[in-house]
RNA sequence: GGAGCCGUGGUGUAGUCGGUUAACAUGCCAGCCUGUCACGCUGGAGAUCGCGAGUUCGAGUCUCGUCGGCUCCGCCA
């Protein structure tokens, strides 16, 4: 027998191809027996063709009987063209079919516990835990496959363009050094050296700075990032970045490149042409106006203070709030005045997950101002109120009384969820913007300390240095971060390349010398080398297919992904390992005594 | 660490005020059917209702616990 290796794909047959002489291999998506002639779809990772199977061919017509759904096949036949009355213009490959006239199994498959078939919306809606653990059925569906096939056009496109632009892909370790601040990491046990730990990268942040001191100028990496963190639909326990690092730069050379990939990114890859320059937003006027660092601008309901509105209202609330340095934001719903008690409940528990202590609202129906907390004002402070949030009858306005970042969160939470109510979120459009001039340092208080915002390594602002010794809290970082619809893209910062200046931001860290020494020494060295100015970026790739591809949750875009609890339905990851491995790298396990206890 | 939602044949769902035979669709198996394409028709098998306690004469249904999944807060420089 000739070779069984296909010579063409599936979806790819189409009138062009008729007469031609086929090999197809792929997987039967289902078999229609209609007593005498046989109809199988064929499916691989291009589509579906149809092949016929007549009785007159009485071997494979026998095959063709025993076929079931998932069974592996190869297929030979002619492409003819499909008989007048019966196309199918649901299909690209519907104005033919393959009459076949060899056919063997080169694999059976037991009926497969959830639909590859996607046609209908039952496969996405087979429940996650039975679709985590038979993954490599899941990504049978077509739907899977595209959003991985987009993911590698993404990566290639980037890889691509920063080539042209002279950037070299260089790997670094993933067996690396824990450093204090940040994420938990996922810490390695030597073998060799007892009681030692590798940690996984949280990114690949140090190594891509000393890769500026070794010269290599433009640096890029598709990086594999761990952060041993709870996971949340657009997080996973390990994910992508394309980490990227350039010497002798200031901003405006990592805004150009960036936003030159993105536009080159989404027109290659949607079609869609964005505009440039992407907007800039100060960190401060961000939280002021949206009640986020990421905010989506594809809507508008922005907060607005009415804290001298208020402050001379009967209402001891909002006069208390004022009195300690507090403020009072409100955001206008359009068309929710007529909003029930138990929906305004609901709000009123969204803003309290955010730590607000209360939610108030007015509702303006009837040509009146209606809410529970009217009488406090007078005619006149209602009229100023709805004025300034330029609230129109049928409106409701949403009112948040807090210390200042407590209610803009809050209420940044409650504008999002209206407009996601409301339906005010455009498909189909991308609004990029740069966040800029972050702290440099926020006080933790748990911590009794500052603690970077960024990170560790990030320059002050030139004009900010001067405030290092006296105000740690109030220097802004040379740093800057990506957002798209609502969503951090990216993150980066140009970073410190002077000793003095590092080490001080280490002192400012509550990092004793020694400590530093010890957790940094190696770099704080390398900057006596000759260390380059520089700065970078990295971008969550994982993020940026899911916009790309309108996937809700960061599982869609990941061939194996973890589940919520940070395992792996298929394989049972993680798992406890033999007594004998934990002895070869000299680890007792305390796991069962705390639950003994 | 905390909150909410979910868990019923392979899959997706229904199951009333707690009442004895757990229903429907699809899938599966068998038979019939020569132009279907989510083929059709007929018949059949398939569930101790996630697990464990409790309340009750009686629990899929109520209570408590537990496990798992998902979403969110905290956390994620």
């Amino acid at each position: 027998m000739s070779s069984w290796i296909r010579t063409e794909y599936c979806g790819e047959l189409r009138s062009a191809d008729l007469g031609k002489k086929v090999c197809l291999n792929g997987w039967v998506h289902r078999q229609r027996n209609l007593g005498g002639v046989i109809f199988l779809d064929l499916r691989d990772r291009s589509g579906l063709v149809q092949v016929v199977v007549n009785p007159e061919q009485k071997e494979i017509y026998a095959i063709a009987e025993t076929l079931r759904s998932e069974f592996v096949i190869m297929v030979k036949g002619v492409v003819s063209r499909r008989p007048e009355g019966s196309l199918n213009k649901d299909l690209p490959t519907g104005e033919v079919e393959v009459l076949a006239d060899e056919l063997i199994i080169l694999n059976s498959a037991k009926t497969p516990p959830i639909y590859v078939d996607d046609s209908h919306e039952r496969a996405a809606n087979v429940d996650e835990t039975v679709r985590l653990k038979y993954r490599y059925l899941d990504l049978r569906r077509p739907a899977r496959q595209k959003n991985l096939i987009l993911r590698h056009r993404v990566t290639k496109t980037i890889r691509n363009f920063l080539d042209e632009k002279g950037f070299i892909e260089v790997e670094t370790p993933i067996l690396m050094k824990s450093t204090p601040e940040g994420a938990r990491d996922y810490l390695v046990p030597s073998r060799v050296n007892p009681g030692k730990f590798y940690a996984l990268p949280q990114s690949p942040q140090l190594f891509k700075q000393l890769l500026m001191v070794g010269g290599l100028e433009k640096y890029f990496q598709i990086a594999k990032c761990f952060r041993d963190e709870d996971l949340r639909a657009d997080r996973q326990p390990e994910f992508t970045q394309i980490d990227l690092e350039m010497s002798f730069i200031d901003q405006e050379v990592i805004f150009n490149l960036l936003e030159e990939m993105m536009v080159r990114l989404f027109r290659e890859i949607l079609g869609v042409e964005l505009e440039r320059p992407f907007p800039r937003l100060e960190y401060g006027e961000a939280m002021e106006r949206y009640g986020s660092d990421k905010p989506d601008l594809r809507y508008g309901m922005e907060l607005i203070d009415i804290s001298s509105e208020v402050e001379d209202s009967e209402f001891g609330v909002f006069r208390n709030v004022i009195a300690n340095q507090g403020i009072v934001v409100a955001i206008t719903a359009p068309g929710c005045s007529a909003y029930s008690r138990k929906e305004l409940d609901g709000l009123s528990q969204l803003a309290m997950k955010y730590g607000a202590k209360g939610l108030a609202h007015l509702a303006l129906k009837d040509g009146q101002v209606k809410s529970p907390i009217a009488k406090f004002f007078t005619p006149q402070q209602l009229a100023h109120i709805t004025e300034k949030v330029q609230a129109q009858e049928g409106d409701l306005v949403l009112i948040v009384a807090d210390e200042p970042t407590v209610a803009r969160t809050a209420l940044g939470a409650l504008r999002q969820e209206m407009a996601a109510r409301l339906g005010l979120i455009p498909e189909g459009e991308y609004k990029f913007l740069w966040i800029v001039n972050f702290p440099l340092f926020e006080f933790d208080q748990e911590a009794g300390r500052y603690v970077a915002v960024h990170h560790a390594f990030t320059s002050p602002l030139p004009e900010d240095t001067p405030l290092l010794e006296e105000e740690p809290g109030k220097v802004r970082a040379n740093a800057y971060d990506l957002v798209l619809n609502g969503m951090e893209l990216g993150s980066g910062s140009i970073r410190i390349h002077l000793r003095a200046v590092q080490e001080e931001i280490f002192r400012i860290m509550g990092l004793t010398e020694a400590e530093a020494k010890e957790k940094f020494g190696f770099l704080l060295e390398a900057f006596e080398y000759g260390t380059p100015p520089h700065g970078g970026i990295a971008l969550g790739l994982d993020r940026l297919v899911m916009i790309l591809t309108g996937a809700a949750n960061m599982r869609e875009v990941i061939a194996f992904p973890k589940t919520t609890s940070a395992t792996c339905l298929m394989t049972g990851t993680p798992s406890e390992v033999d007594p004998e491995q934990l002895q070869e790298v000299h680890i007792k396990s305390v796991a069962n005594r705390k639950t003994l206890l």
